[in-house]
DNA sequence: TATATGTATGTAATCGGTTACACATTAAAC
DNA sequence: GTTTAATGTGTAACCGATTACATACATATA
């Protein structure tokens, strides 16, 4: 790799009229950023970005915690922090945390240690660990003292009762995601809300995790316990998913025997027969605005609010029965 | 941050002396040691990678070339390659390519900036560009002269067909993806070899991208200039979903009246209804195994087999109609 | 006792950049 | 024509680690 002082010697400069003309920092006569304009071009260098983020205490590099790449919901969060990202000149640190503590923490360790200039996090403990650094928080709401870009929960746990409520309910289902996920009672309290304005009975079923695997098993202890159910509101499209297959599984038309509504629109929602209702939240949106304002925070400009709610969508699809009158 | 001169100030010994304690490496008396790890744990120190990787010219990171996180395959191979890159004390930058060549090469040249140990690349140009890393191809081939990992795509492509031969075929329609993409080449060879051994006629429908949005679209055209395709070998699971979903709203029946297997076995296929039949790919083993080579290379041990193949699966499910006889 | 070897430690150079500071030159102001 | 300010450039310190080298001491060998 050739390094500032090949382009120096080569130009005929020393190496601080390099970095100047490099940086466009302090004075540079116009023939010797020529000069090393045409150095660099020569010698096709590029600056060595761990000696610069040595000297700045501080990388182009952000740190990115996920909960769990396997659920579609994140890669396209990841995404929209990839690209505003890019476009700042930053890249990317993953770390996949799959709902282990330690990971966690050790993955806060390592961005550290590398210098990152700042972390996106939609790991719900992280913001306790990361004290020292700027970060946004992503999708996950903790408290409103920092700064987080996340959608309207609320509202969504409220669209999915009510579009529910509207279709001849019938036995209700709320299942609950994990009570560690604050999102998840958010969504709870909206639901519950709409539920009993309209008189709706329901009945509540936790789950432990948002993985994929757990799902299975969820679905099958949900029908064991309920099995005169009518309508299920789901905790996230990949537990809605699992539930309707287990659901034609046992026999059962969807929807006109049980109706089910998701969260998240994930993309698969909408391929599979039936096609799944469900509250589209802007995934790519939550990833890029919060991408935006960590970056904002970290070129020192002010950012006016610092949480950023973001609006949800109902879908009706062919999940959910026809609308009553 | 605490650095290691605090260390040594705090420890009553020369920064040496730490650095050697650190590392165990040269001598360090027993008494120096304990002396070192008290203030280490005193001081909650943890070195500065950056410094380390600048004087080693190596870093602890690992660069991650995806060509599309939203395509479920993906994330499962990140999530394998996550895992052995962990254990071995590495972690990743993220480059999610997107199909875009100059997204590609601005991440190869952030890769050797940040003085990457290595590459893992699902990328299929990049190895073009790699000349001065230790890289490691995943899922696609290049040359035989690469290290890489990926599944048996002549054998899967033979496996499509005869599953799809076997079972009153029909008119045939084999997708073939993008012809830069070399798999689909070797796949679509393994599956013309089948279905010419059985005198099965069939055609080819080209794909030019095997991302989401585009998949909708080639759905759309492939029943246009095909409407009594009978049989339909899908160059992923996500096309093949995409054209379920067409043909139920053209009113065909799945499997009766088309049939349909696809190829990865995400995991959203085994939830569609009908249940998509597909060849698996190991894909968690493939970044598993990619990261495993990779750090071996870069620790300097020899890896005897440059090119692994893994074994694929046919997965019959619901897609499929009953076999003849 | 003199010499070689192993153990232990500190000083200083090094990695590849950035930037404070000193110094030189030129242009503008008086 | 001197003073002042603006411009341009180089030397060297610095970021926080690692390691070559010098040195010191203890022990083993002759």
């Amino acid at each position: 790799m050739k390094t500032i002082k090949d382009v120096a010697k080569l130009a005929g400069v020393s190496v601080a009229t390099v970095s100047r003309a490099l940086n466009k920092s302090g004075y540079v006569s116009e023939k010797s950023q020529l000069k090393v304009e045409a150095a660099i071009k020569e010698l096709d260098f590029y600056p060595n970005e761990v000696a610069r983020s040595l000297f700045q205490k501080k990388s182009k590099l952000i740190g990115l915690l996920l909960p769990d790449i396997a659920n579609p919901f994140f890669p396209l969060v990841a995404k929209g922090v990839e690209d505003k990202v890019n476009e700042m000149g930053y890249k990317l640190i993953l770390g996949n945390v799959q709902e282990n503590p330690l990971k966690e923490a050790e993955y806060i360790r390592t961005f550290a240690q590398n210098n990152v200039a700042g972390v996106l996090s939609a790991v719900e403990s992280s913001s306790n660990n990361l004290k020292n650094m700027p970060f946004v928080m992503l999708d996950r709401i903790t408290s409103d003292k920092e700064y987080s870009v996340h959608s309207d929960d609320y509202q969504g746990g409220m669209l999915a009762a009510l579009a529910v409520s509207e279709r001849s309910p019938g036995q209700v289902v709320v299942m609950v995601g994990p009570r560690s996920v604050s999102n998840s009672l958010v969504r709870l309290a909206g639901s519950v809300k709409v539920l009993e304005e309209n008189n709706v009975a329901y009945q509540l079923f936790e789950t432990e995790s948002y993985q994929f695997d757990s799902a299975q098993e969820s679905a099958y202890q949900l029908f064991e316990l309920f099995p005169d159910v009518k309508s299920i509101i789901a905790s996230n499209d990949i537990h809605a998913l699992t539930i309707m297959r287990e659901a034609i599984r046992r026999g059962l038309t969807i929807p006109t025997d049980v109706q089910v509504i998701g969260y998240d629109d994930n993309p698969y929602s909408k391929l599979m027969y039936p096609s799944l209702s469900t509250i589209a939240q802007p995934a790519y949106q939550i990833g890029y605005k919060g991408a935006e304002i960590l970056c904002n925070r970290i070129e020192g400009l002010k950012v006016k609010e610092k949480t950023i709610q973001l609006p949800v969508k109902l879908e009706i699809r062919e999940s959910l029965r026809k609308k009553e009158n």
